[in-house]
DNA sequence: CCGGATCCGAATCGATACTG
DNA sequence: CAGTATCGATTCGGATCCGG
């Protein structure tokens, strides 16, 4: 039998060997939000060694998880395959079960575009949500994040985000919102918009500050009711 | 910062930390059918090594997944907390996601009995679900299968389970039903119960072999439509 | 710059033995 | 029963290097 194989036989443990080693999950995250090039999942994993990196895409190719696919010009991307896709509904499920004991960032801890972009899908209500069309800067990261008609759309914008992967939306939008980590208390109810702002965790730079009234109902994670004993 | 850490401040990465390491997820899954002695754990996973169980515990337990709880008589049972048990939709999915590129076992592979309890929760279609009564012989191991008013009891009968956990159940099964692992094949819809039996992956060795038409309606994996490229 | 491959020390894992 | 201790085998992390 292969050394390192839980040697079971059953869907779970099939499941953990294809996308269980450390750092598939993040990189399965991050191809959920668009195909990517080797360099956008380094620089999206700033902690990733470059001989790991290769490893995971290649044992996630094997896997069926995801595919290489050149590019017609130069270069080529790794993208999920369907199968990989069918990964979303439950990475979304992971970051909402991780979210409620996230606690403040350790020191160094980054915020990237695509995990912002994915905590955003995380927290989209499409049941509450509200039209929306906002500049959404955290750290180094910037985002435009339109809802409408209950749909959710994220485009990353010029710094450190491979561009063009959709056209520059249009139009100005209605407000720029600059957060820190704080912003999850927003998110997470622990905090009004009114709190977040009084408490510096959240600002909006130019728009009608209620704005945040509306983010706050659109992106939520309703605590669980019990996270102890 | 920590040096195994990920250095991300996000929701899937602050999960995959909590049970992402290996064997992890695989003591949430037999914790999620029940509260487990060490021992019972150690039998359930039987490749893994004693220090990695010890160490896991201990990591779940610091990251609120589980808890020890001493018994009134002797000994200790671990539990998983209500944050734990929010992993179960999670497992579940998982489990289906899977159970799609299972393929036949590898040699050596076992089925352990909280792996098919886990499976048969992990398939069972509630909607679709008619009643039945039946005993589940796969491997070494047994189970009691009961679908009443939509509800799924599996009970682990007395040869390598923790005895007790449920009073044994009352009354006679329908039937008895052996099966070894081409059973995917009758939940995955691959083969129909006639061709199951006639491949000689499934036995009733005792009641009416038309309880397996039951048996694959309530529990079925639909495949997913497109699995490549 | 892109997409890795190679090398090496550190940390983790796996197997077995042993203990209160 | 519920772990610790030990030790070799792997894997991981960090850095460097290399061919297009």
């Amino acid at each position: 039998m292969a050394a390192r194989s839980y040697g079971q036989y059953c869907g779970v443990t099939n499941a953990v060997e294809l996308i269980g080693e450390r750092w598939a999950m993040l990189i399965v995250r991050d191809l959920l939000v668009g195909p990517r090039r080797y360099t956008d999942l380094k620089r999206g994993l700033p902690r990733i060694p470059t001989n790991i990196l290769s490893s995971r895409l290649r044992e996630l190719q094997e896997g069926g998880v995801l595919r290489r696919v050149p590019l017609h010009n130069c270069g080529l991307v790794y993208e999920l395959t369907p199968y990989g896709r069918a990964l979303e509904p439950i990475l979304l499920a992971l970051g909402r079960w991780g979210f409620q004991t996230m606690g403040d960032p350790h020191e160094g801890d980054v915020v990237t575009a695509d995990s912002l972009t994915m905590a955003l899908r995380t927290s989209f209500q499409a049941e509450r949500a509200a039209d929306l069309d906002l500049e959404l800067h955290v750290g180094d990261v910037a985002l435009r994040v339109i809802v409408r008609s209950g749909a959710l759309h994220v485009a990353q914008l010029a710094p450190a985000g491979p561009p063009g992967v959709a056209g520059p939306p249009s139009g100005e939008p209605e407000a720029i919102v600059v957060a820190g980590p704080g912003i999850r208390r927003l998110i997470g109810g622990e905090a009004t918009p009114a709190e977040a702002v009084a408490q510096d965790h959240v600002a909006v730079v130019r728009g009608d500050e209620r704005i945040l009234d509306r983010f706050a109902r659109t992106f939520h994670i309703a605590p669980l009711p019990l996270l102890g004993p």
